[in-house]
DNA sequence: TGTACATCAGTGAACGCGCGTTCACTGATGTAC
DNA sequence: TGTACATCAGTGAACGCGCGTTCACTGATGTAC
């Protein structure tokens, strides 16, 4: 006789979430985020329809459940950065080291961007999350600046500072394996620079 | 009697286009894009539910049918600024210069921002405008710059003067209506370099 | 260690809703002669 | 100028589809005693 021994439920919750979010992104980095039903999304990860809607109230929210910690640390880092440096130059090193062993996420990075590229709603989803990233770091370099409030030029450093990132995000995603997103983002803060005289 | 003088077919189907449109961005700028109904908009707009679909092919298309022409003469303008200023100097001084006359759409504009706002389907169709527009910027660098294609700095360009157009326009219309749009684009423009060293 | 009850992951079935499509038609405008 | 036909703006009705909700239930896991 087989003999069963009891998964918590915790862990059986868990699988299944898991099993829906790589159905989804996975169907929607092939397909199409408009042509993937739920259901197939719940045949996909071996649950029945009605269980999609026990995790996640809507098929968009489920592409946004996984975070790969991109900002959690940026503030504390970022105020790390010694005081001989300007603010660009502390961003610049903030970015690139944030970016450091991105090398093991290659995959699911890739699956994820298409699966975002594949849909315009959900590009403005991840629109969203960017403006919060953007003040996030305004509100670091306004604090570096001693300032209580961003003002226009801290939050203009968020905004340059993440069109910067998915810049070097893209050309990594999109050039060979071998290189470095940190080199990529290192490159991106360099060439600014010099452009904008 | 009434005597009704013959309607042009052309003249009747742009009437109801037109009375389709500014329906719909209304009651997307109030509502939001989700919580409105085609059927609210031709109730609104005068017509049968049915004659939605005679002329936008889907509800999220009818948002963007009407064009501002910021982009349409950029390629020229840009082109024609004096080869004694950098790229950037004129980058800036044709961004400032289309943005001239904003005022009188000024309405119009904001009623378009809240429309395109209240909704993540519609933040990301816009998204793909603007990534087209600033194709076009980069592809006008290049030109400027006798390159044939664009390289990574170009497109950078495009990039970054999208993100400071972007900031200039939404601070206009969040700020007094008396300021001018042009002066908050030089203005972007003009913080910029200061910053990024 | 064993029993009784509470909790919770998972499911089934039926439904409301709005988008977008399809088929068929009306009546006014436009055009050919 | 008048007649005959073609075109096209606008509509009605019925429908397919997939998202997301609601109600009711099963059976395994967790816990109190």
């Amino acid at each position: 006789m087989v003999q069963h021994l009891p998964v918590p439920r915790a862990v059986a919750a868990a699988r299944s979430r898991e099993a829906l979010i790589d159905a989804a992104l996975e169907l929607f980095a092939d397909d199409g985020f408009d042509a993937t039903s739920t259901e197939a999304i719940t045949a996909r990860a071996g649950v029945s329809p009605r269980t999609f809607f026990r995790y996640f109230p809507t098929k968009e929210s489920i592409v946004f459940h996984r975070d790969y910690g991109f900002m959690r640390s940026f503030a504390a880092v970022f105020l790390d950065q010694p005081a001989s440096m300007t603010d660009y130059e502390a961003l610049r090193a903030t970015f690139v080291g944030q970016a450091a062993g991105f090398g093991a996420l290659r995959a699911r990075i890739e699956t994820y961007r298409a699966a975002v590229d594949s849909s315009a709603v959900l590009v403005g989803r991840e629109q969203e999350h960017l403006h919060d990233h953007a003040t996030t770091v305004a509100e670091a370099v306004a604090r570096r600046r001693g300032l209580t409030e961003p003002d226009a030029a801290c939050r203009l450093f968020g905004d340059v500072a993440l069109v910067l990132y998915q810049r070097a995000l893209r050309g990594w995603l999109d050039g060979p394996p071998a290189r470095e997103l940190a080199d990529l983002v290192d490159a991106e803060f360099a060439r600014l620079p010099g452009l904008v005289r």
